[in-house]
DNA sequence: TACCGTAGAATTTTT
DNA sequence: TTCTACGGTA
């Protein structure tokens, strides 16, 4: 392979990125310019022309679907295996890292990893334990807390007693939870990075080591990383030069997880000899969608610069529709799907994203009754459903038996008569002794300090968790699998359940059975870790597709964050409205509302090829009519690429639409239908939002833009209709 | 232990 | 409005 198989598929700006002598690199990659083919080109060009062996190649990313793609494509292009490369998620490496050093990160042999699930459930145990009250302290707050620490490399013993009284005891609370941590040999995400921060920071050798080893290091999506994620980056690279990053500080919508998009300045200052360089040229949409895009994040200060362009033409200019209410909106959306559609589109190609899960509700209601297949992302993925959850916890619980965290959430599920006493009792003797669950309960036993039933009950547990550890011990994976779900009696459980639910749960169980046979253990087991724990960690760390790969054609809903990395010809952007988008919370602090107008601009470039933009008049929220003002990212989007969808146009739709989705037939009479544009002379201008009453007595309600809602007797309120 | 009623909250979520 | 978590009761 020669410099121009690499070379040839590129523009300028990639070239210059791919075929950079080795310097640090901050590539600013738009949306949709190819930056993944960046990165893999540039791996591919260290390997093939630099002549770097895979070995001392890092490359990290964010999601492990990112990873896949990446290492796929390395190897499709070089026909290489990449085996030797150390391609992962952050969360993935920092975990192999402390597997393969696990005394100098001082951690014991068999620690487990967490996800966040996990993570509240032992915070609540923990703020039980204390005596802390939880309304006052909410768990998921102290879990924020703790984790907002880890993530700036703040651990307990750093933190000064000093603070004010919520400090104080938010301080306390992380105490407890790192010792309980560490005596249970657990690890929570954050405390993956953070750990491998600090094992290549406290010990010489190992850095020197990995210095050495990792010649080339490439991240993606750079402007999401965080502050111990940067940290770490630069323990490995710092003086080297050696660190190509790839990002688009307009596309960091993450920052309130702890993103720093900071982290693309500070590169600059940390890496003096690095090179910038900017992907601008878009190969995703048309040219009226750039503008918008670029237009609208013009609004934004403190960027790095870019614009987006393309050499495809103009397109169909923006659609903007003013729906009525949510319920119009969805009704007006489902409409374009099924033109689309009988236009010959496909109905994968659609998207509807929304700012807040809660809108989806309207949508797949009026998909539903229209028949349109559609798929709803978010919500649990496989491997945090409860089920199978509780299965997990069975096979950590064999195989670990200090697992408090799986003990307590598997003791008494299915029940088995270990009620509250019996578990209260435990958990004194455990916190007195200082010993696990399973040690007190064995104690427990051992002295007779049990009633006979909850004797028994307990005994019969403890045999049980022995029994599925001792039988696994010679089995493959998916055998021991199929053994915990059958023994542990989860099956019989959810099969009592409520019909659909509880069958979908063993159909779940079922499929985690079938998960275990295809998991592929020696694919990176790098570890030297048994199959089980494998199997744990790779539950933990990726919690798997949001549901089974359906391969029919259906219509796509999401939120905007989630859509971030996708692409659809047709895009609906919905709920445009203040309060929404921007949301609420975001209004008054700039910063977050910097982040939602990125959040909007990475939504207008998920469209190739025709964009929707909708927002209601009235919205019903949390049981209430809200009457919102259209975004303000609206305006900020240039009139020439919209085109407005007029109601006029709309004269064809049967009014029984509106009939049916208002209950209440004056609201089409005379000449203040709903909707109608109005100017009074005092409030100025409105819309009508509905008509009550006949003759003189009739009343409309128009919400005025700047006077807010208002009830008008027609007969004496001077209206004009526009 | 299981079920019911009610209070209270209700962006976004790569690992 | 709708969901969840918790506390009370059978």
């Amino acid at each position: 392979m020669d410099v121009s198989t690499i070379i040839a598929p590129l523009n300028d700006a990639q070239r210059l990125a791919v075929s950079a002598p080795n310097q640090a690199m901050l590539v600013l990659a738009g949306a949709g310019s190819g930056k993944t083919r960046v990165l893999v080109h540039r791996i591919a060009w260290h390997i093939k022309i630099n002549q770097i062996s895979p070995f001392h190649i890092l490359a990290v990313t964010f999601t492990n679907k990112a990873a896949n793609e990446m290492r796929e494509r390395i190897e499709n292009m070089l026909e290489i295996s990449a085996r030797a490369m150390w391609i992962g998620t952050f969360h993935g490496l920092a975990h192999r890292l402390l597997r393969q050093h696990v005394e100098q990160a001082k951690l014991p042999a068999n620690f487990q990893v967490m996800d966040s699930d996990d993570q509240l459930r032992l915070i609540k145990r923990l703020l039980k334990n204390l005596n802390i009250d939880e309304t006052k302290w909410p768990p998921k707050q102290v879990q924020w807390f703790i984790n907002a620490q880890k993530e700036e490399g703040i651990r307990a013993r750093h933190m000064h007693e000093s603070g004010d009284f919520y400090q104080r005891q938010m301080l306390t609370v992380y105490k407890a939870y790192e010792d309980l941590c560490d005596r249970s040999g657990l690890v929570d995400f954050a405390e993956l990075l953070l750990r491998a921060h600090e094992l290549l920071r406290d010990n010489e050798d190992l850095l020197h080591f990995y210095r050495q080893r990792f010649q080339q290091v490439h991240v993606d999506e750079f402007q999401d990383t965080n502050t111990i994620q940067y940290a770490w980056l630069r323990l490995l690279t710092e003086g080297n030069d050696n660190l190509f990053v790839v990002g688009d500080d307009d596309q960091s919508i993450y920052g309130w997880r702890g993103a720093k998009i900071e982290n693309i300045f500070n590169f600059q200052k940390h890496y003096p000899n690095h090179q910038v360089v900017r992907l601008e040229q878009n190969y995703r949409s048309t040219g009226h969608i750039l503008k918008a895009a670029n237009t609208l994040i013009a609004n934004n200060e403190a960027r790095m610069g870019k614009e987006l362009w393309t050499d495809a033409g103009e397109g169909l200019p923006i659609s903007l529709y003013s729906a009525f209410n949510e319920q119009d909106e969805a009704y007006f959306v489902v409409e374009k799907i099924k033109q689309w559609v009988n236009d010959g589109g496909l109905r994968r190609d659609v998207a509807i994203l929304y700012r807040s899960n809660a809108q989806s509700r309207q949508f797949e209601e009026r998909l539903m009754t229209t028949g349109t297949p559609y798929r709803v992302y978010g919500g649990l993925r496989f491997f945090e459903r409860m089920e199978i959850k509780n299965a997990l916890a069975y096979l950590r619980l064999a195989n670990h038996h200090d697992d408090d965290a799986s003990f307590e959430r598997i003791v008494n599920t299915p029940t088995r008569g270990i009620g509250a006493k019996t578990l209260d009792d435990m958990r004194i003797l455990a916190r007195e002794q200082n010993l696990s669950l399973w040690q007190a309960s064995v104690r427990m036993l051992d002295e007779n300090r049990l009633p006979p039933r909850a004797g028994n009950a307990l005994k019969g547990f403890l045999n049980l968790i022995l029994q599925l550890g001792g039988e696994t011990l010679e089995l493959p994976l998916h055998e021991t699998v199929k053994l915990v779900v059958e023994k542990s009696g989860l099956i019989e459980l959810y099969k009592k359940e409520k019909q659909d639910k509880g069958e979908a749960r063993v159909e779940n169980l079922e499929e985690l059975v079938n998960a275990a046979r295809l998991f592929d253990a020696d694919s990176l087991n790098e570890e030297n870790l048994s199959e089980v724990d494998l199997f744990l960690t790779h539950a933990a760390l990726e919690a798997g597709e949001m549901q089974g790969e359906v391969d029919e054609d259906c219509v796509q809903l999401m939120t905007l964050h989630s859509a971030k990395g996708l692409e659809f010809k047709l895009v609906f952007m919905v709920g445009m409205e203040e309060g929404l988008f921007p949301s609420q919370q975001a209004t008054d602090d700039p910063g977050r509302l910097q982040e939602e107008r990125r959040l909007c601009y990475v939504g207008i470039t998920r469209a190739m090829e025709q964009l929707y933009l909708t927002h209601a008049e009235s919205r019903r929220l949390y049981g209430k009519d809200n009457y919102p003002r259209p975004s303000r990212f609206l305006r900020e989007i240039p009139p020439e690429s919209i085109q407005e969808i007029r109601l006029r146009a709309q004269v064809t739709r049967p009014a029984a639409t509106f009939n049916s989705t208002l209950g209440n037939s004056t609201q089409t009479a005379g000449r203040y239908r709903m909707g109608q544009s109005v100017r009074h002379e005092k409030f100025g201008e409105g819309v009508v939002l509905q008509t009550e009453g006949e003759g003189d007595q009739k009343k409309v309600q128009i919400n005025f833009r700047n006077a807010g809602i208002k009830w008008l007797m027609l007969a004496y309120a001077k209206l004009e209709t526009l």
